[in-house]
DNA sequence: CGTTTCGTTGAACTGCGTCAAGTATCGTGG
DNA sequence: CCACGATACTTGACGCAGTTCAACGAAACG
């Protein structure tokens, strides 16, 4: 297309780096480490068994509770509510296949995407607690999603304290996930937080096994990025034309490529940090087997 | 229109639209008055008794264990780094007394203000997990902690699954928090962010008697404010402005008193189901009681 | 009491939004 | 096979909300 400037500085200047107070700003080094951390598992599992195994060695009993938990499986078109802001929640459900949206919209219709849901998320695990929904979940694509009655949590809280406790920490996760995606739209320029979301959405997608080489398959609108980024259409696209005039991404219909992923994560500001944070957890086992409280019982009056 | 628009629309549109231009006229007092630091403590309840207390009936033997767990108590400055992004997580700690933020930081210094801890607030309690902190907590007023090793979560899971689960809701409720405040970032104005926090910490602060009539101390610069919501330091102080000068809020010092709410809220685009989050949940004590899942133990094998 | 830190305000600038209009692309019915 | 909306993507022109720069007063602090 159009001759742009070529790499290095194409992008011009990023923002102002300089910020007069604020007392942090401490280096930070590489963090290289811990890239040794296999994540596949057996391909028979289930996401949910996936996901959580991804903390801990689920055990046969476990494994037999999870299975039954993701027996009923639904599938659903593209454009569908699977929760509506303001109704109330049904069932739990973990996506099995494809790809939704959590977002929330404001009485004239402004909307924010908070979060993509991805195979192994779960949808509505509080629901004990929260009957009135705050966020709507919409399918992107036809999913196929595992349903189950909410008492299930409470009984897997009460029997599976390991898998609770996985539960719990995968909630932190993406509470990490929502907390960074707040700091870009708090404090990145629309380049920079767009670069941040495809990077992050790529390491995502590759524990999955759904992206390679870069390359996956972005099935949304630029209308909804833009309302995961908090910016217009009109400038999320032209924010996507200068990533691709720069030569950092390649888009086709809904495939993107990743040309340049040190230089997009550099753009975006990637953390390290939250990098290792969405890849590979510290595995629970030992924590939990080195813990006392072996006198398993629940209740001991 | 008039010139100087009194109550009803005195802000002018909120989104779209012209503003009329021209100086608002302001009326400047500047009373400065002793700064009393008041805070009501519970008469017998930990902070973080009296939260998960909110979820369902503590019973003696988690409540022994709840006590056990704030036995170590130790007190903070102001300015104080209590956890630092990029470093190690220490022990888990139970904010009992004060305020703190969380927070992020970019390498190159811009910092976004994630959410405000208060009593009863949790530090860390997913360090089991994340040995490496993603974000950063600094005191804002002097504080009061509870300490204890994270291997006490563990052992909270595996004996006392009621209270995990309450933890876990508690973790969920945050959550709701930062989606709400990325909803801002993403898609309020200024000033109906800033509208909308105040009414937020009002909230949040009744709950746990740290405000009465509308009236609360924020210990918290305009530059913290602005980071909060990803502002401008100008803009935050400009923003404040028009608030007061509207007449909805009255600042003095670290007092705000919020003298019209309906109109804040109003400005803010407050959504009750969001308000119902953050106040009252849903009791879990039935919940529990109703499920089967009774042969408590732990481990079948 | 000098030195920071915080708050405040004017003025100029700019990233991003809004408006408007045009261009693929695609499914659907004729 | 071609019109046909309909939906998504693009791009130019212009305006505004919010940023940056700069400067100063006032309170907090040691």
């Amino acid at each position: 297309m159009a001759d742009r400037p070529q790499k290095a500085e194409w992008f011009g200047k990023t923002r102002k780096g300089t910020r007069p107070k604020g007392p942090v700003a401490r280096g930070r080094e590489k963090a290289r480490e811990g890239m040794t951390r296999a994540r596949a598992m057996a391909p028979s599992a289930t996401p949910l068994w996936r996901k959580l195994g991804s903390y801990l060695e689920i055990r046969d009993e476990e494994k037999g509770f999870l299975a039954e938990l993701e027996r009923t499986i639904v599938g659903h078109p593209p454009r569908t509510d699977l929760l509506r802001q303001g109704e109330r929640y049904g069932d739990v459900r973990v996506m099995r296949d494809g790809w939704a949206m959590r977002h929330k919209a404001l009485p004239d219709g402004r909307r924010q995407v908070v979060n993509f849901v991805l195979p192994g998320d779960i949808i509505g695990i509080y629901c004990n607690l929260f009957d009135i929904a705050d966020h709507s979940v919409t399918t992107l694509t036809a999913v196929s999603v595992a349903n189950f009655p909410p008492e299930r949590v409470v009984e897997l809280f009460q029997r599976f304290p390991r898998l609770a406790a996985a539960l719990a920490w995968a909630g932190a996760k993406e509470e990490a996930i929502v907390a960074e995606r707040l700091l870009s739209l708090g404090r990145r320029t629309a380049l920079e937080r767009t670069a941040h979301l495809i990077v992050e959405l790529l390491r995502r997608l590759t524990v999955v096994n759904l992206a390679e080489n870069g390359r996956f398959t972005l099935p949304v609108t630029q209308e909804i990025l833009a309302d995961a980024l908090g910016l217009s259409i009109v400038h999320m696209n032209r924010t996507l034309r200068r990533l691709r005039d720069g030569g950092l991404i390649e888009l086709n219909g809904q495939k993107i490529t990743v040309n340049d992923l040190r230089q997009l994560a550099s753009v975006g500001q990637f953390d390290e940090l939250y990098l290792h944070l969405i890849r590979a957890p510290k595995r629970l086992d030992q924590v939990f087997d080195t813990t006392r409280g072996d006198r398993g019982d629940v209740r001991l009056a």
